[in-house]
DNA sequence: AAAAAAT
């Protein structure tokens, strides 16, 4: 059997490999790291989660080894598309590079350019990038790409579906045509056959089958439910709460917006919850997913940033707030559960108008997906008019929802995601802030997210009647960034639905102005 | 019906 040794990676790398303990190479990087130690061109059909990011990394510290990193010269060049992705390969550095010395640069957008500037000026023996940053760099004339010995270019089909594909055409033009590419797609449509042909000489082409597109180990099932907000977020509380082996879930929402809307509303019914969005600032967004990673937040509400390539080992479900409207978002997002043969469960709330896409999704994966308790067909009528609506109630979570939730939400009091009552006023948390550090590294990211009990004062609300209690340090954390735009009116939308047929009581009395990291409920 | 990425 083949193992790490049998490569050709140096010793370095091999120590490094084996203290993080690894013994066995996927076949990915079985098969693509002896090219690469030859300085051939790789051309790698892998999804993420097969050791794609280690079959280039290994080899490139090998390679690296030799020679040393001029200023403003970089020596070699990755491409991510998103900056989770740009910050996780960094940290595959970190980590297989801990024997060497080598200068990591990590160029992604949403923070400053000072410290990238630095290191730039110091001389990178590897970039990390996102495009857009990296071609900001190029045209402020800090940079030098004529010094590329590598080039890599990851998750290339996602850069084309993200429009990227132009930038990366300019980027490849300022690196000379010696440079060794390494060159990553899930999948191979005609459109990056071509670009391949075009960035790759006579490359070895490392294929590693699909990894089962919908896992066998992954139990997938519909939801039928009306298609309002506040309906929808009643029957995701239920199903949530109806989980017993939850450990973490993603869930996915079509639009950013509603990613915040549905991350304020769990936060206030007292669940654990993180939020992940592409207008959120860069240091919430890695806080967010640093503390997910650490189980500090058991659920993580998120947009399609999410769907593909994050390294989030072990997530027990997946929801689908909202139906994807590509069906291939659908195998990405359920791809986040039943990793490594893992059991994973994934719901996908579906209503009348989502059908045609729940269609395309079971033609998609040619599989029927089970609806969890009726299909549409047997939804009885909207909450307004569910009393009078003389259709029988069913079973289950319909008892329970309908016009009387929030009743029932009042007497029970918010349930923790295990599924028992959480207390009252629920234990808060706040991530402490990082001082002014801009640089993603992880030694910056908090790694404990602490609870603060917070101390129950009667206060009164104009709104309601209602007395709530108030937290005693309310303002001491403004500076705590949200899961939405500062600019953005989320007052406004908040209101779009009256407040009571929205989310029932706040479990905490923080008025109207919650600091977003106030609200994700700790761990008991 | 969207999201992602440069400011």
């Amino acid at each position: 059997m083949t193992t790490f040794a049998d490569l050709g990676l140096s010793q370095k790398v091999l120590s490094a490999v084996t203290d993080a303990g690894y013994t066995i190479p996927t076949p990915i990087q079985a098969g693509a790291i002896p090219p690469a130690l030859q300085r051939r061109d790789i051309l790698g059909i892998a999804q993420t989660g097969t050791g794609k990011t280690a079959s280039f990394v290994l080899p490139m510290l090998t390679l690296l080894e030799k020679g040393r990193a001029r200023a403003r010269m970089p020596r070699t060049l990755i491409l991510e598309p998103t900056r989770e992705l740009a910050a996780q390969v960094a940290e595959n550095f970190e980590k297989y590079g801990k024997n060497h010395k080598l200068n990591v640069a990590l160029l992604i957008g949403g923070v400053s350019f000072d410290e990238q500037d630095r290191k730039i000026e110091r001389g990178a023996d590897v970039l990390i990038c996102t495009p857009g940053r990296l071609l900001d760099h190029c045209e402020r004339g800090k940079l030098l790409m004529t010094g590329v010995e590598v080039l890599v270019i990851d998750e290339a089909d996602r850069m084309l579906d993200m429009g990227f594909i132009p930038d990366i055409e300019r980027i490849a033009k300022l690196i000379p045509f010696t440079r060794q590419t390494l060159f990553f797609s899930a999948t191979m449509p005609p459109e990056i056959q071509k670009l391949a042909d075009r960035f790759l000489q006579n490359p070895e082409r490392v294929e590693v089958s699909v990894r089962s597109s919908t896992a066998a180990t992954v139990t997938q099932r519909f939801v039928a439910t009306h298609s309002k907000d506040y309906e929808k977020r009643a029957v995701l509380r239920d199903l949530i709460q109806k989980q017993d082996d939850l450990k973490n879930a993603i869930i996915f929402c079509n639009r950013k917006l509603d990613v915040a809307e549905l991350f304020r509303s769990l936060s206030r019914h007292g669940f654990s919850v993180g939020a992940l969005h592409g207008d959120m600032d860069q240091s919430s967004r890695t806080k967010m997913l640093a503390g997910f990673k650490d189980n500090a937040i058991t659920l993580l509400v998120a947009s399609d940033v999410a769907a593909r390539g994050l390294d989030i080992p072990d997530v027990s479900h997946v929801f689908n707030f909202d139906v994807p409207i590509h069906a291939e978002d659908y195998v990405h997002r359920i791809g986040r559960t039943g990793r490594a043969g893992r059991s994973g469960a994934a719901f996908t709330l579906v209503s009348k108008r989502d059908s045609k896409f729940a269609d395309a999704i079971e033609k998609l994966i040619d599989k029927k997906i089970e609806w969890l308790d009726g299909d549409l067909s047997a939804l009885p009528a909207p909450m307004e008019s569910h009393e009078s609506s003389g259709k029988p109630e069913r079973g289950g979570r319909d008892g329970k929802r309908g016009g009387r939730r929030n009743e029932h939400d009042r007497e029970r009091g918010p349930r923790s995601p295990h599924g028992h009552v959480a207390p009252t006023h629920p234990v808060t948390s706040q991530v402490a802030t990082s001082g002014h550090k801009s640089d993603i590294k992880t030694d910056d990211i908090p790694k404990e997210i602490e609870p603060v009990i917070t101390k129950a004062e009667p206060v009164k609300s104009e709104r309601k009647a209602e007395t709530k209690p108030q937290h005693a340090s309310r303002n001491s954390n403004r500076s705590v960034p949200a899961p939405y735009p500062a600019n953005d009116d989320v007052r406004d939308r908040r209101n779009r639905y009256r407040r009571d047929q929205d989310d029932g009581p706040t479990p905490v009395g923080f008025g109207d102005d919650i600091p977003a990291f106030m609200l994700i409920a700790g761990k008991a």
